[in-house]
DNA sequence: AGTAAATTACGCACCTTTTTGTTACCACGA
DNA sequence: TCGTGGTAACAAAAAGGTGCGTAATTTACT
């Protein structure tokens, strides 16, 4: 009576994770504790608003411990929760399993090298 | 090589998987074989343009099987591809990861039960 | 020495882009 | 006329980007 039977949690999970940002985000912290700067170096094309609204986002959810020291200019550390670090072999797991589904996709369809693009824009 | 160090497969499995429906239809789809109507029953809240679009979308990524029969009324099959039931237990793992987090966050931050509205609304 | 500028980690308001929903419409057969 | 499995046009909502402000301190320039 777990798996996949109580879809709610799941979809809990998905409204933290869904989006580019999260798993890119735990990914560049599971290198080691960043500040936020430091991470909008690691990922330039992130708005600083999206950053700090997904870094609260997943502070909320527990994944990400935000630590404020009150130094000269103020300074923030971020970094993994336990939680948080036990989330990343799964989220790991994803991304192998695409990598396994995506080697032997040509034999279904013909073409599987062009879903990146979902282009929905219907407003030209 | 390969835990978490390229980045880029997540990302594309997140491409695919975020938003409300791809786990729920997957979650319906591993059920058994559905039709398109069956699904929206299933999930009264989803019009059936979103049920179409990521039904397509799923079904381009290789999790989803379409087959077309030409039978009176035209009825299409919708099921999991052995790609897609691969799938399953993994985001099953979020799930039951989740679950667990959620058990004992509240040693943390002392609120972990209205994670779920993160309305970022700020147009009203 | 005095002034200007940069850094840090955001919050806020405005605007654009993308996503999602609503409605209508299609062909077909019972 | 209803249900089947959609598509296309239009509308609303949400997501995301940009730039400004903040406050203290340090660095850079003159």
């Amino acid at each position: 009576m777990r798996n996949l039977v109580s879809c709610c949690p799941i979809e809990e999970v998905m409204q933290i994770l869904s989006g580019r940002w999260p798993t890119l985000l735990i990914y560049y912290l599971q290198q080691g504790t960043k500040r936020f700067n430091d991470l909008r170096r690691d990922n330039p094309t992130i708005s600083h608003k999206m950053l700090a609204f997904e870094l609260r986002k997943l502070e909320h959810a527990g994944i990400v411990l935000r630590t404020e020291f009150e130094s000269y200019p103020l300074r923030v550390e971020y970094a993994l929760t336990p939680a948080g670090k036990r989330l990343v072999p799964l989220i790991d797991a994803l991304g192998d399993w695409w990598e396994a589904t995506d080697g032997n996709a040509g034999e279904q369809d013909g073409n599987a090298a062009d879903i990146v693009d979902f282009g929905q824009s219907e407003h030209v």
